[in-house]
DNA sequence: CCTGAAATCATTGGCGG
DNA sequence: CCGCCAATGATTTCAGG
């Protein structure tokens, strides 16, 4: 993990469908440097994927909230399944504290929301907040380079 | 909006990097026809962007927390500059409700956890919770074709 | 890690539905 | 308007050093 790979790193996760040639210019190495270090961080678990991210309001969901779910049965496991299947919930932590479980989930209307929460209340209570704004889209921290 | 969006998108967001001929295949369409569903899509905003996602364990932030900033005063965008400017915080969410503020962070260590709440804290009242599991990494929610 | 050649891919223009 | 085919230029990949 030196100074190459983390350029490597940012660009990627800036641009994820960057062509090597162009990652090789930026980074001052030829193109087959590059792709080896990228297959490496990739085979290092380093680079876990690359996603498109994809406009959920555009996609007929508008409405993005924060649900925590503060589980109260010790079937813990069968409410994540549960919570697994529901097409609703995009993204979902498991957590220290009361809440047990803090569910992102998009949705079309109010009612769809509504009739979310009602699912999720026989697991146990629920808080949820609407989203508002996204100031900080998800990014990486510095990076702090052995080399 | 027809299936073979649908299908190039929820392809796109497994893997980004996928080519245009896989892709082409995929769907059964042209690998031509393909590039240009994905240029309309990214040109109508449907696709944000393509993004590397790293495991921010394996570049020395093994923890990752959610914390609720109830902001008190009312120099709510100040809040979100000073936000932005720190480096720990690799997401931030605006949200109704008392918190204001739902901030995803990373650190290396609980020294630095400790730290970044007590600059926080300046804000408001914060909340944290540590991420224990992912049970349901980012993903996109059924897409209603109109095909 | 670099260079250079071979294979693969992206892109463009023209044609047909 | 949308997609396919064919050709060209670019990129990826693999070999040798």
């Amino acid at each position: 993990m030196d100074r190459f790979d983390k350029k490597i790193l940012a660009a990627l996760h800036e641009n994820a469908r960057i062509r090597f040639t162009e990652l090789a210019r930026h980074v001052n190495l030829s193109a087959p440097a590059v792709a080896d270090r990228v297959e490496k961080l990739e085979r290092a678990g380093v680079i876990r994927g690359y996603h498109a991210t994809i406009d959920l309001g555009k996609l007929g969901y508008p409405i993005q909230c924060l649900i925590e779910l503060t589980v109260k049965h010790l079937d813990y496991f069968s409410v994540v399944e549960q919570v697994r299947g529901m097409p609703e919930i995009v993204e979902c932590f498991s957590v220290t504290g009361t809440s047990g479980l803090t569910i992102k989930a998009a949705v079309d209307t109010m009612a769809t929301l509504q009739e979310l929460i009602a699912r999720l209340m026989q697991f146990g209570d629920t808080k949820t907040s609407i989203v508002i704004d996204v100031p900080v889209a998800p990014r990486i921290p510095e990076i702090h380079a052995e080399d």
